[in-house]
DNA sequence: CCTCATTCCTGCGGGC
DNA sequence: TGCCCGCAGGAATGAG
């Protein structure tokens, strides 16, 4: 599931092998896959052929390519729950669920999207003040260097929810998915039902710190899986068995106190935690 | 304005 | 052995 160094880890990929590449053609093969893009494949591929990405940027979860002719055009990309970019040799076999490809003019590698359960998606959009238009309502995350720490925690405390829910609200703060507030929260001994207006600001702040450290450690150890020729592209991070503490672990022990991780239903989806570290809220929210 | 449930999708694995 | 069903979850959407 890729969530901000997952995504991170293959804009360096695309930055590297993709930009400055003249581009031949783009074969959408399955439409669903370029659904937010107007115009659908036909507007994809005249904006994008002849012309030839500037560079790779992100925000959150969110990747585009900034195209260097078009008026302030990008492609983006979103990588949903399995979304993946895979740089391969033109001759080799298509991927069983590859849904887009972008051709060069060199006859070095091309640039795919795979995606098999088609949550994410390619498409056009203009760029305004630096950010595709359909993201502007993206929170900076916490990598950003414009990231303005004091301003979120005052952003997550003045929402009327629980603590876990916000974490994953991309208008608040962006990048951070199911599996790193799982992480986050442990490594801050909150239970994620906690309401925000309980948590004084310098918890929230322990909070933001914690979810920034676990992703960074994530993006390190992904980071060098991508440095050879097979661009991992494809946002697996490596990080899932060996280092969790939380996510996935129902049933073993906490690595603080050994208190068997409890698995919870939240928002349609799991949390975990451990049931010592992180108390339930002594009363239910009002 | 704000919060929250619903919906999209398909492979995998457990249970029978 | 094979089928069915639950589960995985990011984020747009519309209801309340």
């Amino acid at each position: 599931m890729p969530e901000l160094p997952e995504v991170e880890v293959v804009r360096r990929g695309v930055d590297r092998w993709a930009t400055g590449r003249a581009i031949a053609g783009v074969d959408v093969l399955y439409p669903r896959s370029v659904r937010r893009s107007p115009g659908g494949a036909g507007a994809i591929r005249s904006a994008l052929v002849g012309d030839c990405f500037r560079c790779a940027s992100r925000r959150g979860k969110y990747l585009w390519l900034p195209l260097a002719d078009g008026d302030d055009r990008a492609l983006v990309v979103h990588l949903g729950m399995s979304g993946q970019v895979l740089m391969q040799p033109v001759e080799s076999d298509d991927e069983k669920h590859l849904r887009v490809r972008v051709r060069f003019d060199d006859d070095d590698r091309e640039m795919r999207f795979v995606d098999q359960r088609t949550f994410g998606g390619v498409y056009i959009d203009d760029v305004l003040d630096g950010v595709p238009s359909t993201i502007a309502h993206i929170a900076r995350d916490p990598l950003d260097p414009q990231f303005d720490r004091a301003a979120t925690i005052r952003a997550i405390r003045r929402k009327d929810t629980e603590i876990k829910r916000v974490l994953l609200d991309q208008s608040v703060i962006s990048g951070i998915g199911n599996i790193y507030a799982d992480e986050a929260l442990w490594r801050s001994k909150v239970n994620g039902r906690r309401s925000t207006g309980s948590l004084p600001a310098s918890k929230v702040g322990e909070v933001l710190d914690h979810a920034t450290v676990v992703m960074r450690e994530a993006l390190a150890q992904g980071g060098t899986s991508f440095d050879s020729l097979y661009v991992n592209v494809n946002g697996e991070s490596g990080y899932f068995e060996r280092s969790l503490d939380a996510y996935g672990r129902e049933g073993e022990p906490c690595r603080r106190c050994g208190a068997p991780i409890r698995r919870e239903a939240f928002m349609n989806r799991s949390s975990y935690r451990c049931p010592r570290c992180q108390r339930s809220p002594r009363a239910p929210r009002t």
